[in-house]
DNA sequence: ACAAAAAGACTACGATTGTAGTAAACAGTC
DNA sequence: GACTGTTTACTACAATCGTAGTCTTTTTGT
């Protein structure tokens, strides 16, 4: 029953690859991150600390843990989102929309496709 | 010096405050926080760790310390925002504008204002 | 069947975070 | 000038985080 797990940011950097692959082992898992920054009992430990949060689940298969996620992607961005949202910009969604817009480069291409996201939500 | 220093989330909450009244003493910051989740001592540690984090400075004020941040807001929402982009949302900047237009309650005011934003932007 | 290899389980350890307590210094009050 | 209250400075301590090492078990080659 524990509600909303928090994961930290190297968590994080793990779930991207067991979003993107799962069911996989914590082998699979080293080797789809960067080599020169992981070391496989690194990796080990954050995918037990996960299933410990109850971010991921595992089975025996073989000699091999299979990790398979239990929240999805779009979950965790739903509550990160809104922590930073309130903790950054204090809840205000447009100032942060702002705030992404100067800040960030926004390809043509990408401002096109917000301009049309947001003539669709406005009516 | 300084390079990049990480705030914590009860640092924010602190930082709010100071972003907000400063030059000021740290019970002054405590007057300003919700009094029956704050001590005044753990402000003080808030306020002596972001100080050694180069987040604020302080001088001596006859009996107080008077803080004021050598960081702004912006600076922060800068390095926090562009954590938060890679971090939860792979660096990719639209989708992450999707997300909250889809999951963050927009007034039509605030989305006229947007579009608004973004028709300059686009040309 | 035995030894080496592979994977997991358990343990470690310093840094940061959240949350404060204790001791010490200064400032009025009598 | 000693007592009391305010504010700082220093210390504490458990939980989480980043990073991994060691010990154990399981699998496999010969």
């Amino acid at each position: 029953m524990s509600e909303a797990p928090k994961i930290s940011d190297a968590e994080w950097e793990v779930m991207k690859v067991v979003w993107d692959h799962a069911p996989m082992t914590a082998t699979e898992v080293l080797e789809l991150l960067p080599h020169d920054q992981w070391k496989q009992k690194t990796v080990n430990t954050f995918l037990a600390r996960l299933e410990a949060k109850g971010v991921v689940d595992s089975h025996r298969e073989g000699r091999a843990n299979v990790y398979r996620p239990l929240l999805s992607e779009s979950e965790c961005r739903r509550m990160e989102g809104s922590h930073f949202l309130s903790k950054v910009f204090r809840g205000k969604v447009a100032p942060m929309m702002l705030h992404f817009i100067e800040n960030e480069d926004l390809s043509d291409g990408e401002l096109q496709e917000l301009r049309a996201i947001l003539e669709r939500k406005g009516k």
